[in-house]
RNA sequence: ACCCCGGUGGCGGAACUGGUAGACGCGUUGGACUUAAAAUCCAAUUUGCCGAAAGGCGAGUACGGGUUCAACUCCCGUCUGGGGUACCA
């Protein structure tokens, strides 16, 4: 009997399919455990092998948990809607409720042949309307809600409008226009028309402007991606920033709670640093400087007003509304110009440049403090969007500042003394400041909080927190996506009633943008007029992160229709406890789905305000490209250790017609018609190809289907293969050639149960001590690194104890029937059948999880390692509970060492029990 | 430029709180079984030197320092690869 895996693989696929082996129930008496993958947008590529990564280690954690005794929610899904089957359908004419349907079926079928334990009764697809209904809801919730500063969450606007009633907005001011002030008897003056404008820059989802890169030929908006050197990615036509009506998330209102929350979560450090970053906090100050000859003032933020001193000029962006008002006849030609040349470049451009442009607006503001006169400049490296628009530089301290003096020839003042050495310049807090007025003598690090006390006193600036988030923008001028629940009368925006979810996405034959920057929506005029409260239908659709921002919720409780998820089933299941996901969805995803929670916390929805408790970050799997070379303008081939004897180019070659290194001529030849009678110059008879790293893809010809792994080597070898490669977190190369070894030990652990000349070899004999020692050693170590997810180094104790096995020629039950268990989250098939052959009758997905027993483990002796001054010169077998003075007998005594110590004292003997002994001479 | 993560044999990697560096696997070499192949098994495999061998001596975890009885592990500096962010004041 041999290990036929396809045949065993394909025969318990169907039996746990037939007998719902992996549905998962909302109510149990065990604990429960919430695993989630990050969901997959279904592309056309279908998966290759660097896919699976994460679901194969996720998977393995939760057969894991559920051996242990968990009830465990494991469930699989997609991001179904997305730009990529929209361009697919312009492109093709393919519909993309087709296409992403195709492409789902795909995916299933390849991630079926895997075997992992999804409940599939709980697939979500957020472009299925009975899951966007719920996308719907809840971004009406947002709606209907705003953030109040003073208790810090989100509440019902309602709750506003009484305040307004009674009290006016004195109190709460507002985040999206501080100049909007009014007390109760202006508000119950305004009409509706103004109340509803006024509570828009309240709610957490509004409706603002905002710039969008707009092609003009294309009609259509495109995404920063799409954009390349400020022309479009597809057909090279103009792009131009374009204020567009968009709808937002007023996520910045959570920015403090986004920041406190990284604490209470187990996420990589790396991870929290990117959202700290993004979300990018900074204590400074607004500091206003008065024109000189004028009353006007220029406001600048700044973290570091002890350096006021130092300021030499001031900088405002190409955008700042001042610039008319302040400029002086003589440099209104340069400036226009400059405005113009800064119009000319895109942001990348800009963002990207290095070289240093400016212009002088000819005004001056005054140093409050010695009334010194500062020249006001304007430079793109200033941007209208930070802080106020507006700088004071300060060179001595600030490098660009520094070099922006240097290169138009500004006066440097130096406050920092010693500190500053004329060639560059230094962010130092240390310094102890000099040329500074009041703040002379003090430390920079004290003087900020000094400079800020004296700003406030004489009433020249406030202390002021900034951001460097924005707001995020939630419309795209797309069709692929959920529709707004959204009518528009009279430039007023009015929700639809939740009995109206959810909002069809009507079919559209051919998909093409709307006029005016309007999305393809706009196009089904009876659809746009079919609004149930009147009015013209929203003709944007909800970003690709809309579905994604609360997914794990419907997982929970997929087929209500009453609710997003019941709140006993979300309290029953908590938080994720393990998300596993790539790195690259760190701020995007990550933050939007916590604000999301917090904002349904917030509002009574569910019981807990961060998703994911932990949160695992699987690397990506890279292509090992294979490389040919070509005799320059011809068709021969050179192998790889003679080419540099010829010139020659450098081809890709799939890796599929290649064998470690050497290249299948012949399947070679018949890749392509071209190759045909392509000849080679070999080298041992042999073509060896080059290699290189690189990522996974169709263009470098080397993407390997998981599909065509399983057929040669199962689903449980690719499995193992998979985690045995490496640290679940690391960056690595694909290598199929390692995945024999990994294939062998499942043969060898068959061979444990099975001959093919024997038959069955397993037996009921009693296990003496050192089998015992031999499966405890693997329980002991297979446990502890699956709880630490060290998938790698499970599957490699998973081998030791098979050769021990062997060596001891045991293959006694009562040794491999729990090795099965400790082997079924990596193997569950294999370990399913053979489970069944020791004569089981239940799943083994439901046995329990071997406990280790130490008494297997203890030993009387240890063969030490003996060094002298730290180098191991012999090892001594000492008895384990040897105390300090036998051991310094015994090893002092010892030959070898003695012979070490060269006849000089010990100074002392260091005994670690257990590990090792050192003698100092 | 800043931040984060890494750098260990021919290769993927192991060494968890400092305690015998290189587990496990790939590859390579030699051997057994076989008519042959596949499969399987055995042995060797960081490196230099001495030795017929058993074995011994020395070096070694990117590089240079340091702390320690003891450093892949901790500290300082440098180089280098990858990722993130970006004229963010």
């Amino acid at each position: 009997m041999e290990y036929k895996f396809s045949h065993i693989e394909k025969k318990w696929q169907k039996i746990w399919k037939e007998t719902n082996a992996y549905k998962v129930s909302n109510t149990s008496d065990r604990p429960k455990y919430y695993v989630l993958d990050m969901f997959p947008y279904p592309s056309g590529a279908g998966l290759h092998v660097g896919h699976p990564l994460g679901y194969i280690a996720s998977d393995i954690f939760a057969r894991y948990k559920r051996l242990k005794g968990f009830n465990v929610l494991h469930p699989m899904g997609y991001d179904a809607f997305g730009l990529p089957a929209e361009q697919y359908a312009i492109d093709h004419g393919i519909h993309p409720a087709v296409s992403t349907e195709d492409n789902i079926n795909n995916f299933r079928r390849q991630l079926d042949n895997i075997g992992f334990c999804y409940d599939w009764d709980r697939e979500i697809r957020t472009s299925d309307p009975y899951y966007y209904k719920w996308t719907q809801w809840i971004f009406l919730q947002l709606f209907h809600s705003w953030f109040n500063r003073k208790t810090q969450k989100a509440e019902p606007i309602a709750e506003l409008v009484k305040l307004f009633e009674k009290e006016g907005n004195a109190s709460h001011p507002c985040p999206g226009d501080l100049s909007i002030r009014f007390n109760e008897q202006t508000w119950a003056g305004f009409d509706e028309h103004q109340q509803m404008e006024i509570l828009m820059d309240y709610r957490l989802s509004f409706c603002g402007y905002g710039e969008v890169n707009w092609c003009e030929a294309l009609g259509t908006v495109l995404a920063n991606d799409e954009v390349v050197n400020g022309v479009s990615e597809r057909g090279g036509f103009p792009v131009v920033k374009k204020k567009l009506r968009q709808w937002y998330l007023r996520i910045t209102e959570y920015a403090d709670r986004l920041l406190e929350g990284l604490e209470r979560i187990e996420f990589s450090d790396a991870m929290k640093e990117m959202q700290s970053n993004w979300i990018g906090k900074s204590y400074g100050a607004e500091i206003s400087f008065a024109f000189k000859g004028s009353t006007s003032q220029l406001t600048v933020y700044t973290t570091r007003p002890d350096t006021i001193f130092g300021v030499d000029f001031m900088v405002i962006a190409p955008e700042h509304d001042l610039i008319d008002q302040i400029t002086t006849p003589d440099q209104k030609q340069a400036v226009e110009d400059y405005i113009a040349y800064v119009k000319s470049r895109s942001e990348r451009e800009r963002m990207a440049e290095k070289k240093i442009s400016g212009v002088f607006t000819g005004a001056y503001v005054l140093n409050p403090f010695d009334g010194r006169e500062i020249p006001v400049w304007i430079s793109e490296y200033v941007l209208a969007g930070y802080g106020t628009g507006a700088i004071m530089a300060v060179p001595c301290g600030d490098e660009r500042d520094f070099k922006f003096a240097k290169h138009f020839n500004i006066p440097i003042t130096n406050i920092i003394g010693s500190h500053y050495n004329g060639e560059e310049a230094n962010p130092t807090k240390d310094a102890i400041l000099e040329n500074s007025g009041f703040l002379n003598g003090l430390v920079m690090r004290d003087a900020i909080e000094a400079a800020l006390k004296k700003i406030e006193e004489i009433g020249i600036g406030t202390r002021k927190v900034n951001y460097k988030m924005r707001d995020a923008a939630f419309s795209r001028q797309r069709y692929w996506g959920e529709p707004f629940p959204i009518a528009w009368k009279e430039g007023v925006a009015y929700p639809l009633p939740e009995s109206e979810l959810p909002v069809v996405l009507p079919h559209i034959d051919e998909i093409k943008p709307g006029r005016e920057g309007e999305g393809p929506l706009s196009n089904l005029p009876e659809w746009i007029k079919s609004s149930p409260i009147g009015g013209e239908r929203e003709s944007s659709t909800m970003p690709g992160y809309a579905g994604s921002s609360w997914y794990f919720l419907r997982y929970m409780d997929p087929h209500n229709d009453n609710a997003f998820c019941d709140r006993k089933v979300s309290d029953y299941w908590g938080q994720v406890d393990l998300y596993i996901g790539g790195t690259e969805h760190a701020v995007g995803h990550l933050l939007y789905s916590r604000m999301w929670t917090k904002a349904l916390y917030d509002l009574g929805h569910i019981g807990y305000d961060e998703p994911y408790k932990k949160l695992v970050n699987q690397g990506k799997i890279g292509g090992d490209s294979r490389l040919i070379y070509r005799v320059r303008g011809t068709n021969q081939y050179v192998s790889v250790g003679l080419k540099d004897q010829y010139e020659t180019d450098e081809l890709h070659v799939d890796v599929t017609i290649v064998d470690g290194l050497e290249l299948d001529q012949e399947a070679f030849k018949r890749s392509r018609a071209e190759y045909n009678n392509a000849t080679f110059i070999l080298e041992d008879g042999k073509y060896i190809c080059g290699s290189r790293l690189e990522k996974m893809g169709k263009r470098y010809f080397n993407v390997v289907n998981p599909d065509d792994i399983v057929a040669k080597y199962g689903a449980d070898t690719f499995r193992m293969y998979e985690m045995f490669l490496g640290p679940v977190e690391q960056d690595k190369p694909w290598d199929t050639k390692g995945i024999e070894g990994v294939h062998r030990f499942l043969k060898k652990l068959w061979r444990l149960f099975y001959d093919e000349v024997k038959g069955q070899v397993w037996n009921t004999e009693a296990p003496t001590d050192a089998e015992w020692k031999v499966l405890h050693k693997a329980i002991k170590r297979a446990e502890e690194d699956t709880e630490r997810f060290s998938f790698n180094t499970t599957v490699s104790t998973f081998m030791i104890c098979v050769n021990d096995l062997a060596d001891l020629k045991c293959n006694k039950k009562d040794i491999l029937q729990p090795l099965l268990v400790l082997l079924t989250p990596y193997a569950p098939h294999v370990s399913e059948e053979l489970w069944h052959l020791l004569g089981n009758t239940t799943s083994i997905l439901d046995a329990e999880y071997p406990t280790f027993e130490p008494k297997y483990l203890v030993e009387s002796n240890k063969e030490y390692p003996v060094s002298v001054n730290g180098k191991v010169r012999t090892t001594i077998n000492i008895a384990l509970d040897a105390a300090q003075d036998d051991v310094e007998k015994i090893v002092l005594s010892n030959d070898v060492i003695q012979k070490w110590m060269e006849g000089k004292p010990h100074k002392k003997v260091v005994y670690v029990k257990g590990r090792m002994v050192n003698v100092v001479v």
